[in-house]
DNA sequence: GATTTATGGTAAT
DNA sequence: TTACCCTAAATCT
C-alpha cells in the first residue's frame, strides 16, 4: 500500500484528527501495549511524514514519538468514532471522542525520543514531498554512480518516498531505461527525473491513487475516473482490489501487455531486488544485462 | 484450508 | 544475493 504519497496523506489526515488533542492509545493486539500505555491520553502535537516513515509527535519538550513504518503489507485505517470492536491484529489504536486510527501489520512501530527521530530522518535522502527538497547532494552521488538508475531510485538514502510502482512509472514518463547507469543520465536527465518524481508523488498525495497516465493515453471510458480522487470507502478498505482499481499505469504490473503509446510489449525484470517494468521502445538505451541481474547498492 | 502476494527494509551470507 | 520479518486479502486446491 504505502509509498511516500500514502504516508503523507496519512500524516495530514491524522494531524487533522489528533493534532493538539489528548489521544487515547492502546494495543488491542498486545504487542505495543507497554509503549501505548506510556503515551495513552497524552497530547499529540502533530503527525509528520518523511518519505515512507510516519512520526506521531507528542507535545512537550523531549516528549516521546511513535515511529511507524508500514513496510509492504502494513496499513492504517482512519475512521469516525466510535471505533469498532477490534478484529484481527491491531498493533496500535489511537482514539478520541470523534475519531480513531488503527495501525495494522507495520514493519516498525516503536516509541522513540526526538533525538532518535532526527537521526532516522538524517539517514534518509530528501523527501520528494517536502516543500523544497534539495537535489544537489543526490545529483552528485547519482552522477558518480555506475549503478542502474532503477536501483538507485529505490534507495531511500537518496530518494525518500519513491517505491516500486513510482520508480517504473517515473522512468517510463522520462523515457529512461531502468538499466541506465546513474552517471549516464547527465545533469539534465537527473533534474527531469527529480521534478517528475515530485510531480507524480504530489499527484498521488492529492488523489490517493497511483495514476500516472496522461489523459490522452487512456481509453476514453477511463479518462474521467483516472483523475478523480480515490473514493473514501475504497481508501479505507485498503484491499488489493481497491488498490488495483485505483491504479492506472504505463508499465507497472503490465508485463506482456502492449505499451499504451507505442504498442510494444511491456518488459519486466528484477532490479534492486524488486520487479521492474519498462517499454523497450519508449525507454531506449541500456538494456537488461543478459547474465541474470546486476543489482547493487549505491556505488 | 493452504499458499501466494504486496506500492518495504534489514540482516545474514 | 537470499532469507526473513508482519499481516490481510486474494488465489490456489
Amino acid at each position: 500500500m504505502p509509498e511516500g504519497h500514502t504516508i503523507h496523506r496519512l500524516a495530514t489526515a491524522l494531524t487533522a484528527r489528533f493534532g493538539s488533542r489528548e489521544v487515547r492509545a492502546s494495543s488491542p493486539q498486545g504487542r505495543f501495549a507497554e509503549q501505548a500505555a506510556i503515551v495513552d491520553g497524552a497530547r499529540v502535537r502533530q503527525v509528520r511524514a518523511h518519505g515512507k516513515h510516519l512520526f506521531v509527535e507528542y507535545a512537550g519538550r523531549g516528549a516521546p514519538v511513535v515511529h511507524v513504518h508500514l513496510g509492504l503489507g502494513g496499513r492504517v485505517v482512519v475512521g469516525q468514532a466510535p471505533a469498532p470492536e477490534p478484529r484481527g491484529a491491531i498493533r496500535l489504536r489511537l482514539e478520541t471522542d470523534s475519531a480513531y486510527a488503527d495501525v495494522r501489520a507495520p514493519t516498525v512501530c516503536e516509541l522513540i525520543d526526538p533525538r532518535r527521530e532526527a537521526a532516522l530522518i538524517a539517514k534518509l535522502g530528501p523527501d520528494l514531498l517536502a516543500r523544497a527538497p534539495d537535489p544537489a547532494a543526490v545529483r552528485r552521488r547519482v552522477s558518480r554512480s555506475r549503478v542502474a538508475i532503477g536501483a538507485l531510485l529505490l534507495d531511500q538514502r537518496l530518494f525518500a518516498g519513491i517505491g516500486n510502482a513510482y520508480r517504473s512509472e517515473l522512468l517510463y514518463r522520462c523515457g529512461v531505461s531502468p538499466w541506465t547507469p546513474g552517471a549516464d543520465l547527465g545533469a539534465d536527465g537527473f533534474d527531469e527525473l527529480w521534478e517528475e518524481a515530485r510531480r507524480l508523488l504530489a499527484d498521488g498525495r492529492r488523489t490517493g491513487r497511483v495514476s500516472t497516465v496522461d489523459r490522452a493515453d487512456l481509453p476514453r471510458g477511463q479518462r474521467r475516473a483516472a483523475r478523480r480522487a480515490l473514493a473514501p470507502e475504497d481508501e479505507a478498505s485498503g484491499s488489493a482490489v481497491a488498490r488495483a482499481r485505483a491504479r492506472e499505469t504505463y508499465v507497472y504490473k503490465r508485463a506482456g501487455l502492449p505499451c499504451r503509446r507505442c504498442g510494444a510489449e511491456v518488459q519486466t525484470g528484477s532490479l534492486g531486488g524488486r520487479d521492474v517494468y519498462w517499454c523497450p521502445t519508449c525507454q531506449p538505451g541500456a538494456s537488461e544485462p543478459a547474465s541474470a541481474a546486476s543489482d547493487g547498492a549505491v556505488g
